[in-house]
DNA sequence: TATGAATGAGTCTTCATTCAT
DNA sequence: AATGAATGAAGACTCATTCAT
């Protein structure tokens, strides 16, 4: 990542946008903080929201495709295993950084979510290689009648409960909460 | 619900939320189509926050509130059937109106949900009453292991998933996705 | 001093004058404290600055008779002895309150000053009654050549430099300070 | 002094300042009058409050050291006439401009006035140099008692009579009461 | 590319004043 | 005489966006 202004910008504004959310901010301060005068930041984005949509998009991109990565070497075979195994690597990234998880949860809307996966998909070279293709093909495998709701319900459940578990805590602790989330992962994936 | 200008200003700000959501809506706006003057706007509240907190206070409560009358004034005895009695009463309403179900799962966080059920449970003079007592007290009868992380999950995947089927009908309509929802409720409360 | 409305919203406006300065008071704030509808402010009073302008002529009237009163029950007779009692005695009387002395050098005019003055001469019966005419009369016969400049002069010096003495004790405390001032207004008298 | 926005909202203001008083003057009407945009007052000053600061301290700086620059191009050496030479500028210069007078006075709190001379005194090259210094200094060698008390007697007594005598010429215009001024300052010096 | 002074529309908020009851 | 809900003008302040350099 090249110390350039795009990104100084880039970088700071998701600084910003964890620490106080996004109405909070001014592109003053972006600018200020990111030490780069204010025209500058309209040459490379429209508004805040732009550099919000970049920001929530590579974000989430790079933990699907560092989940997948760290998927494809280990040696997890099982279906059921490898979904959690993502699963797991990915709460277990944002358990790290709550203010990722804020970030993303607030700004990843089912549509935005799908747009990324899919894109994951295309533009990886391999059709394998994606969460969504990983799924659905095994889905088919493993005869999961609607592999789609299947992993709607399996996402949603995720993303929700673990927003509240790991931000405050309740109703319990993350990881006291893994076992029954996995167990009910489980049990939609027969 | 009486036409006086606090309720007008409720109203309308109501709509206006649902419409373009709290950021997007001044409080000139507010009084403009109320027909109000802007002092009086704050006469009756501190902000454009304690109008929304009002709101979502009023409009969950009422949805609850008609939800567990309308069981009670049913014959459902099955512990499974009650739960997805309220769950269903719950969806038919918010898919009649989507903006209130936009305005509420953006407003209602868990904390906020909690104190709405809690209110619920200790204002009604019979303990049986609210939809947390209900669920709590039945799961015990039916061992359910962990009943607060179970009702936990069913809520928070309700919620999502309903969000996305009701608004933007992804990854299909809300009629289409019952069926399967339900089962998993079903399965979650085995 | 009846416990009527009108009383209540004067007694009230000097507290919070006194308190937090005239601008910074709102007649809301006066009526509340008052314990009195706003409307009614509206029957009594034109404004603010006419409740102001009462209370300043009111209690600077007392403090100048009460004065006069003690100077008339004392045994003095010599004309600069009799000039300082009356002027310790407000001095005296201001350094118990501060916030009278604020209040009434804030919003006292020399204008206002000597329309109180001339209001105290021509309200009294007897004109040897007045400090003005004390003064006034006394200086002729101790053959003081201008009286009047006289007077403003000690006017003067004494509200400028016991307002920065007594409220903020500098360059000393008025009691430290009081013998430099009687001997200034000493030899003014000669 | 350029005719840069600051300076040109600097100089608007002080002219409302002395038409109008400080409360009665609104942003607006400065950034109108000034023919430059709202939020421009922003960028250089916090608020009215600063920009009134500013003023009194740069136009009370002024009338300082040109009154003692103009005593130093002065042949005068006695220690009374130096500092009736001073105070004879400084009151022709306010007579001229009353407008100044009303807008120093009404700000220039003793406070304030100490920090404005000590200043002066501290960035002058020579201790002699400043109006305090000068006085101090020469108060020692001519044997008055309290130095310090003497010259706030005067520099109440000239301000507080001044500033009725010159804005509002009563008891007498300014002029006619020098002579009684100058007099009384003399005395004190003894 | 890069700058940052300047803009002015837009928002919140206060508060003196009115008036129907 | 008393009320207090309602008014709306007026003010402070913010900030995304532009543009001449």
């Amino acid at each position: 990542m090249k110390d350039n202004k795009e990104n100084r910008l880039l970088e700071t504004a998701f600084k910003l946008f964890t620490q106080k959310g996004i109405t909070d901010t001014s592109i003053q301060e972006i600018v200020d903080k990111a030490d780069v005068a204010k025209g500058t930041f309209y040459i490379y984005f429209k508004d805040k929201y732009e550099i919000r949509d970049i920001l929530v998009s590579r974000k989430a991109n790079k933990l699907f495709t560092d989940a997948i990565n760290s998927l494809n070497n280990s040696y997890v075979q099982n279906f059921s295993d490898q979904i959690i195994f993502v699963i797991n690597y990915v709460i277990d990234e944002l358990n790290k950084t709550p203010a990722l998880l804020k970030f993303i949860s607030k700004n990843l809307s089912w549509g935005v979510y799908n747009q990324t996966i899919h894109k994951l998909c295309i533009d990886s070279e391999n059709d394998e290689n994606g969460f969504y293709q990983l799924f659905i093909n095994n889905a088919k495998k493993n005869k999961i009648k609607n592999p789609e709701i299947t992993l709607f319900m399996i996402v949603e459940l995720v993303s929700s409960t673990c927003y509240h578990s790991i931000l405050y805590k309740k109703p319990v602790k993350i990881d006291e909460f893994k076992p029954y989330l996995y167990d009910t992962i489980r049990s939609l994936l027969k």
